[in-house]
DNA sequence: GGCATATCTTAGAATTATTCTAATTCTTAC
DNA sequence: GTAAGAATTAGAATAATTCTAAGATATGCC
């Protein structure tokens, strides 16, 4: 599938710099849990991988440190109908494929044109800045 | 945008007894409320107007009888990021435009080869059942 | 029609994910 | 080294939804 590669923590403090957050070591941690298990964890999953390598964090912290990441474009946010939301550190352009049977997700990858093709459905003055396409359904076994 | 036309509540009993549920009075108002006005309501602004008409039903109702019509497919539900669940009888395939400076939310038809493309999109063994496209952007005024 | 059974409705309690609050700790700039 | 702003923490608060248990309604069968 062909990760994103993580970056380091000079580039990460960067990206956050860029919006006006600053870097720390649960940013840092978080940020690598996310991009060292691409599943599309919840906040509750992050936290308890996150606890393995710094006991002490806090959920409130781990909820803080993904809004950070998602606001400086390091990860995006997922959300299947009510479910918890999701984390993915993918940042290429792609859709997501929710399982129905087991729950995971997977990204699939999706040519350049499809999405223009999407925008261009829009009646005139629709200025869409993200467009989100979701399956759902089975996957081969 | 060529609505669906409201169907009579003969047929609403025989869509749900399709699923294995009855027709109750709840179930015609909320269904009526739906198709009256296709503004996408949560679940409590439905239950506020059905009360209009029937002033003892229950917020508990509400959810169950939109669960039922979601159940035997004459409503579909609409999640945009964590807010709450919203509720639309439009059928025919299409996308939602969700405005970020008014909330509001818009149907986008769409061409019906479209899907089938995004569908192709799947490595082999996928099989969606269902594909849900959602554009997040400004409507202009 | 009358009874047994299953379904539906209701009010309120419970749950779940998330956000808020207030106190403390850490950074950064001067 | 101190002041000011950010970040972290634990726990309380919130919002949407689901669950529970009771009563009401409807349906099928004799």
């Amino acid at each position: 599938m062909e990760p994103t590669a993580q970056i380091s923590p000079a580039a990460l403090s960067q990206k956050l710099a860029g919006s006006g957050l600053r870097n720390t070591p649960q940013r840092e941690v978080v940020y690598s849990v996310l991009v060292g298990k691409r599943d599309h964890p919840t906040a509750d999953e992050v936290f308890a991988r996150v606890k393995a390598d710094m006991p002490t964090i806090s959920l409130a912290t781990v909820y803080n440190c993904l809004e950070a990441l998602v606001q400086c474009n390091l990860v995006r946010q997922v959300n299947f109908e009510r479910g918890p939301t999701r984390y993915c550190p993918n940042l290429h352009p792609h859709a997501h494929f929710h399982d129905e049977a087991t729950g995971s997700t997977y990204d699939i990858d999706l040519p350049p044109g499809l999405l223009e093709q999407l925008r261009n459905q829009l009646p005139s003055g629709y200025r869409a800045s993200d467009v989100e396409i979701t399956f759902r359904g089975r996957a081969a076994s």
